[in-house]
DNA sequence: AAACCTTTGTTCACTAATTAACAAATTGCG
DNA sequence: CGCAATTTGTTAATTAGTGAACAAAGGTTT
């Protein structure tokens, strides 16, 4: 496979910081590309080069995300749901101001469907209803009332800022997948 | 005057910073033009366009710390000893690692006579010798103590690992330049 | 409603940076 | 000391990004 030139990573990731940074100031409705142009430091045919639009943009920003949560199941998926879950929440807490975003705007139904369908897709993988604890249970119900309420959980700890700290969310993860997948 | 393309802008401070950050984890005879390139993310070849060399690049980053250095002393034109101090010493402060590498490697002596030779000439446009506590003095010589004092100063504020706050030494460098010039 | 200002989306000739290749020099290791 | 590996410095064809200009659309002010 051909290399790709650094000059697009570079690019992209400039233009994707610029909305992050601009997203902890201001609502994305009220952010325009001259915002995103001026703060990333890139020309505005540039963004154009790389998006079609702004939310294009965020597409592609939701997207990249979630392929950094699909990395980090696949990291950890050697380990049980006590060590597995500091990963997710470490994550969370590093790109705090992007879910809180996400989580809490205009676009949240939208980004939280992307959401749930990942974590649907992911906990598929988990849950065994063969033998066990849900032997016998309909395996796509219980994977469906994990993921809503994983979504419901890490929704409440983005709109009340960081109620228990990222560790103790973690802890309560770990033993409630536990109980459940 | 035409404007300046924003790349090259951007990819010179890219190599600067990566230069500084390197030389906080080794010598800057230790440092090759690879390890800058691949710290900055630019490549080999760019930096050669806008540097003769690894020593040109270093001669260059010492300019650019001067014209800092002078834009606070245009800053601080107007200001009192007192007043004016805290702008040195904070600029100090924030480029630490800089400093503190310039005055305690195989490069300090060019160095500090860079850094000597800028602070005379600022100086001098500060001692009177016509009136005052300096009347009928060597304007000359007022200007080689007090610069060559502050410098010795500055290297013991750097190679001591800031052994004083420096605000505490920015008032103490603001009493004796009120003694002094 | 009209006028003005700002932003969008696009285009194009130009510029800066890129990748890869190369010979020569330097460094490190056995 | 010889050899291998790494780095240097350079080059050229190519690519990504640039600044500026433009028409159209949207937002703001009078």
């Amino acid at each position: 496979m051909s290399k790709v030139d650094r000059r697009i990573g570079k690019t992209q990731e400039a233009i994707k910081n610029a909305v992050i940074d601009l997203m902890s100031e201001k609502n994305f409705d009220e952010i325009t590309i001259r915002d995103i142009s001026d703060r990333a430091n890139v020309s505005r045919g540039t963004i154009y080069l790389h998006y079609l639009d702004k939310y294009d943009l965020l597409d592609k920003l939701v997207e990249s995300h979630i392929n950094e949560l699909r990395e980090i199941c696949i990291m950890g998926a050697d380990l049980d749901y006590f060590s597995g879950s500091p990963l997710w929440t470490e994550y969370f807490e590093r790109n705090y101001s992007f879910f809180s975003f996400m989580l809490a705007s205009k676009g949240a139904p939208f980004f939280r469907t992307r959401f749930l369908d990942f974590l649907i897709e992911q906990f598929k993988q988990e849950v065994d209803v063969a033998e066990g604890k849900n032997q016998g249970l309909k395996d796509e119900l219980i994977v469906r009332f994990v993921a809503s309420a994983f979504v419901g959980v890490v929704e409440w700890w983005f709109t009340n800022n960081k109620p228990i700290p990222h560790h103790v969310l973690a802890e309560h993860l770990g033993l409630l997948f536990e109980r459940n997948l």
